[in-house]
DNA sequence: TGCCAGGCCTTCC
DNA sequence: GGAAGGCATGGC
């Protein structure tokens, strides 16, 4: 929900977009690819396009390579910073519990990217049992040496390699990208997924459950990486991911501190957010990282 | 050194 | 159906 656009050469601005924390978008450790280019200023690359961003109050810069027609590549930023959804709403909402203002306002602004699905859930599945650091690096090294090269701004930036590419690896070779023993899952989900043994396609159309269930048949996906999947990749919003930053936040805030089993703690979420839980999730998240 | 990080898989009961 | 261990890598 912004008020205002303009169309510049080789992007746009989008004016009045409140709330909006480019910075939290960025760093709050949903997508794994956006590098600080100066300093209020950041890039990332999305399929086959490069995507600088920055902030100034509540205005959105955006320029991006790859250039087609002004209203395809509007649609494609507004879609992929979720300009239109109203997050005002949203957040004004979710203050209503007093238990949960705090998380709320601390993260504000922190919009949920709508990432490709594909490149969502290696990253994901390389997240397991890792620090988000750690995560960055990992990718990084998979897209420099796998994935096409763009040019942008006179430096190079990668693609993240498509899932034939990945399939046909072999794991002592992706070792020397450092997913260690997560390499075997990536190339056969990579596989499965190059085979159409789960169909992407067919899953932005199934319900959250039967999604979440569809995504557990790639090695690797369990539970929680099947949950940041749907709600980072495929929009359902009432997945509700538990890390130990979620379950700590959730434990602290809903069960005075008292440890909980990760099943307490879905199960919790699932009815007291319902169809807000990924928004809640995201709040929390960052909130609980910066202050926990 | 040991413990933790946006956990999952296998084994065993 | 649930508990316990193992697991690559890197930071503190």
């Amino acid at each position: 929900m912004y008020e205002r656009l303009q169309f510049l050469p080789d992007g746009f601005i989008f004016e009045g977009l409140t709330p909006l924390n480019l910075k939290h978008m960025v760093f709050s450790g949903q997508a794994f690819r956006w590098e600080q280019k100066d300093k209020d200023s950041y890039v990332t690359v999305v399929k086959d396009r490069v995507i600088q961003g920055k902030q100034e109050n509540d205005k959105l810069l955006v320029r991006l390579s790859a250039l087609k027609d002004p209203l395809k590549d509007l649609a494609f930023v507004s879609n992929f910073f979720d300009l239109n959804t109203d997050y005002k709403n949203i957040e004004e909402s979710l203050s209503q519990d007093p238990k949960l203002r705090q998380a709320v306002l601390y993260s504000s602004g922190n919009r949920i990217f709508k990432q490709d699905p594909w490149e969502c859930i290696i990253s994901y599945i390389i997240s397991q049992n890792n620090s988000i650091t750690n995560i960055t690096r990992v990718i990084k090294r998979i897209c420099k040496r796998y994935g096409p090269s763009l040019s942008y701004d006179g430096q190079k930036y990668y693609m993240f390699p498509r899932p034939e590419i990945l399939a046909d690896l072999k794991e002592i070779d992706l070792k020397e990208c450092k997913a260690g023993y997560r390499c075997k899952y990536i190339i056969e989900s990579s596989r499965k997924i190059a085979d159409k043994e789960v169909d992407l396609e067919k899953i932005k159309e199934m319900q959250t459950s039967q999604a979440r269930e569809e995504l557990k048949k790639l090695p690797g996906v369990g539970d929680k990486v099947a949950d940041c999947i749907l709600l980072f990749a495929f929009q359902k919003y009432d997945s509700f991911p538990v890390d130990v930053w979620i379950k700590r936040a959730v434990e602290k805030l809903y069960f005075g501190g008292q440890k909980q089993k990760i099943t307490t703690i879905q199960e919790f979420a699932a009815e007291k957010f319902k169809h807000m839980a990924g928004f809640v999730n995201q709040y929390l998240f960052l909130w609980a990282r910066h202050n926990l």
